[in-house]
RNA sequence: CGGGGAGUAGCGCAGCCUGGCAGCGCACCUGCCUUGGGAGCAGGGGGUCGGCGGUUCAAAUCCGCCCUCCCCGACCA
């Protein structure tokens, strides 16, 4: 087993290992929190930028760049914002030996920056909708542990940002936003439940927060994207004011939502296993790898074959590479694309060239699948497709199996202590008795089903009293 | 911030108690040989033993101070 930790009794371990030994990040660096994503890691985020940007672009956004750097007075014009990232907030306060009179933070999100510009670009309806997106790092300094990919000081992340002349059109932007995500999360094949945010989780400054949050294999949920309706709070705090078409004046109406290299975190540890790691093909840097077979005398003629076959892949648009290194045993090979996460293996050998096919085999379930050579291009894609769609059901199932149901504290517990997960239950509204949860159990409540009124079950899961909503309770990362 | 553990080659570790040439496995380089599930042989390279100071003829080893990392707790958008 190259994985020395097991994933299904060790998730913290095998996560640590998998990360650094399918080349995903490395860590060594002397800052902690802040790490070196490596070509196999980053490879991962650049095509979740093509699939996103494409599609932001699709639906009017445009790409922007905004400076880091934010001023504290800046930051601090929406109070409760503010106060929401301070503690995390990282200052500039000197420059070579001179201190700055005025300090200078380090973005841990860009609405104050952003929005301190909207209010000079935005005059009129006609300037709306302003729809704005951002490709950037966002420092957030915590002090506590940090954790690859999942708590970083820095790390990277696509931020929308949009402002409407009415609240309406911001809901609708709302939704599109979620579209754009969903769609996106298929193409990981990744699972969620959608929940709205209580009030005392909502992002700071937001009117409500919508979220997704992935239920990882160790019972605990991780946000993998996050869409916010704000309001009026921020047009009103940074002045974005515009006219009307009947001449009076109001505050726009913004969203803002993002996702995070965090989801790296969610794709690992979904898809991966005791080999290593699993990259969904739409996302995956190599999506097929070449393993020539060699024998004694007959290098070349495996090695032409090899290129051949690589050159019809790449081709046809796949992501291919071969590894025709024969310092290497292919016995070493199979293994080490396994533990990378390459979600398929191409090998050819003297019997295959001979028979003028090729064998795949798939990283999922090690199926090998037999394939002549002018059938090649559409049976790799059909098997990507597979490979892409099983994980997707397996990642579906898990959020089912992860959801339950508890009418007591005592069932919580209970819940809680064989196998966590998603917990639906009932809470009177008390901020105090989400207190007792985090405190007694570490639970937190994640919020409600969005576009859905669920009916309570029972009383409230903590006080008793009469129950307002039926939440959902997980512990999260 | 509190409690515990650990820093020796890229990785994993031994050596420390009892001071005396800085080692082992994997990885890496060269050559031969091999390759359909982690081959073999031979040769080779790589070290501020976390840092600073002290004791000593001599410190990875003993003493002091400091730093970093990991685990548990507290805190945390």
């Amino acid at each position: 087993m190259p994985l020395e930790h097991d994933k299904k009794t060790e998730f913290a371990e095998w996560y640590s290992e998998v990360v650094k030994k399918a080349e995903i990040v490395d860590n060594r660096t002397p800052v902690k929190g802040a790490n070196v994503l490596l070509p196999n890691g980053y490879g991962i985020w650049e095509n979740i930028q093509k699939i996103l940007d494409r599609e932001l672009k699709a639906t009017g956004h445009n790409n922007y760049y905004f400076p880091m750097f934010i001023p504290e007075e800046l930051l601090n014009q929406e109070a409760e914002h503010f106060s929401g990232f301070a503690p995390e907030v990282a200052w500039i306060t000197h420059v070579g030996n001179r201190k700055l009179e005025r300090k200078v933070g380090l973005r841990p999100t860009s609405e104050a920056i952003m929005y301190s510009m909207f209010s000079l670009w935005i005059r009129a309806h006609t300037d709306l909708p302003l729809k704005v997106n951002q490709w950037c790092n966002i420092v957030r300094w915590d002090t506590k542990e940090t954790k690859v990919l999942l708590r970083d000081r820095e790390f990277l992340w696509h931020e929308g940002h949009t402002a409407h002349a009415t609240y309406e059109e911001a809901e609708e932007q709302v939704k599109e936003s979620m579209r754009i995500y969903e769609k996106l999360f298929d193409d990981l094949a990744l699972s969620y439940i959608i929940l709205k945010r209580p009030k005392h989780d909502t992002f700071p400054g937001a009117d409500y927060s919508v979220a997704y949050d992935a239920p990882l294999p160790d019972g605990r949920v991780l946000q993998i994207g996050t869409t916010h309706n704000l309001g009026q709070n921020f047009s009103k705090a940074f002045d974005v004011k515009f006219q009307k078409p009947d001449g009076d004046h109001d505050y726009v109406y913004q969203t803002s939502y993002g996702i995070s290299t965090r989801i790296i975190a969610a794709i690992l540890s979904f898809h991966g296993d005791n080999k290593g790691a699993l990259i969904p093909p739409k996302v995956a840097l190599t999506q097929v790898i070449i393993i020539p077979i060699y024998f004694k005398n007959k290098h070349e003629i495996v090695k032409e074959a090899a290129n051949k076959v690589l050159e019809t892949l790449k081709n046809a648009g796949i992501r291919a590479r071969a590894d025709l290194r024969d310092n290497y045993t292919s016995g070493w090979k199979f293994n080490q694309y396994e533990l990378l996460g390459v979600p398929l293996r191409l090998e050819i050998g003297p019997r295959d060239i001979e028979k003028n096919q090729v064998v795949l085999v798939r990283r999922d379930n090690g199926e090998k699948i037999t394939v002549p050579q002018d059938q090649l291009v559409k049976k790799v894609k059909d098997t990507l497709d597979a490979i892409e769609e099983t994980l997707r059901q397996k990642a579906w199932k898990r959020l089912e199996e992860s959801i339950s149901e508890a009418k007591t504290f005592e069932e919580i517990e209970k819940i809680y202590n064989e196998k966590r997960g998603i917990i639906r239950t009932n809470w009177c509204g008390n901020p105090e008795c989400a207190d007792v949860l985090k405190e007694k159990l570490s639970v937190e409540i994640r919020g409600t089903k969005l576009n859905e009124e669920e009916e309570p079950f029972h009383s409230c899961v903590v006080c008793g009293k009469e129950a307002k909503q039926v939440v959902y309770v997980a512990s999260a990362y």
